[in-house]
DNA sequence: CATGATAGTTTGCCGATTGAAGCAACGGGC
DNA sequence: GCCCGTTGCTTCAATCGGCAAACTATCATG
């Protein structure tokens, strides 16, 4: 390799804000068209994805990477919404149990999933050598991000994070 | 290459959120450590990448996806801690220019870009092939993404959140 | 001028997020 | 069995981002 065009750097990381930014907007419409937020819609997600369709809070702010309180107020509006329920927990009784109700399952499963549709269409007209590589490329994009000290950073331990400075 | 494993683009979709997390988290730190939210930051970020580091408040709303009122507010901000001023326009008075500061510079510059200079530490140690093929791949993704037609939907028309204030 | 369009701001509201404080249940050590 | 620290969750007060609608000031055009 003799020079490094910086321009090509300068072009992937306007790439990536375009996806990011499209998510962003997408997650937006997406909610709204469910009569939920994002937020709201990724605890249904998540819900939804397990196994009994049930967590506790504890999970749900782990997962998400915000700190239980704000969990707390998610589930009271989608309690609110009926579309969760607590239910305590017999084993534990300090454990609550998050429950997607009937209702809940139905929101998650009628959003129309626009993007992640147009990208499973665009994706499946790709050659198979061309899927390998976009996944190739994803993946090692994900891995060049996510590194565990990234993970590591207060923000993301969401259980304890007490040396933060305020912002105004 | 006969079928078409569909768990390929699941784990595509996988390596979008993992890239999403890993953005969005970075992007609390970064703001947290400047002393400023991270909406504030992007602000200052696009600033700091004009020519003369200056811009309307209009082209920052467009550019950032939100609405000029709330454009409004994080100048606000940013300008009672003296990191942009704003300037009446001599051409035409309607328009305001938003200037970033010597101390709004700084601020930016003094921003440790861990993520971004991961990214770009990573993607110089790569073969001029791969980085090519990667910068296909997001680009490609990035089309296949924030296509125009987002917005257009009919579905979600609710809000036509950029730019576009509702002519009621 | 009058009218309408454009750029910004103000106001009022809501959702998300946080830290701190509080409460209740659990559980180990004595 | 009883203290006491821990754990899980909630409540509270505050801040921030975001939006829509109303308002002000400035062009621009007939």
């Amino acid at each position: 390799m003799t020079e490094l065009p910086p321009i090509r750097v300068d072009e992937c990381l306007i790439a990536l804000r375009r996806i990011l930014r499209a998510t962003t907007l997408y997650e937006r419409n997406l909610a709204l068209a469910a009569g939920i937020t994002p937020a709201q819609l990724r605890v249904l997600q998540i819900l939804h994805g397990q196994r009994d369709g049930s967590t506790t809070p504890k999970v749900l702010a782990t997962q998400m990477g915000v700190v239980q309180a704000t969990v707390t107020a998610l589930i009271d509006k989608l309690e609110a919404g009926r579309m969760v329920s607590r239910q305590r927990s017999e084993t534990d009784r300090r454990q609550t149990h998050v429950v997607i109700t009937d209702k809940g399952r139905s929101v998650v499963k009628d959003v129309p999933d626009a993007l992640q549709q147009r990208f499973v269409g665009a994706f499946e007209r790709m050659q198979d050598w061309e899927q390998a590589q976009l996944l190739s490329s994803l993946e090692r994009v994900a891995a060049m991000l996510d590194a565990e000290d990234i993970d590591a950073s207060p923000v993301l331990a969401a259980g304890d994070f007490h040396a933060t400075p305020k912002p105004q």
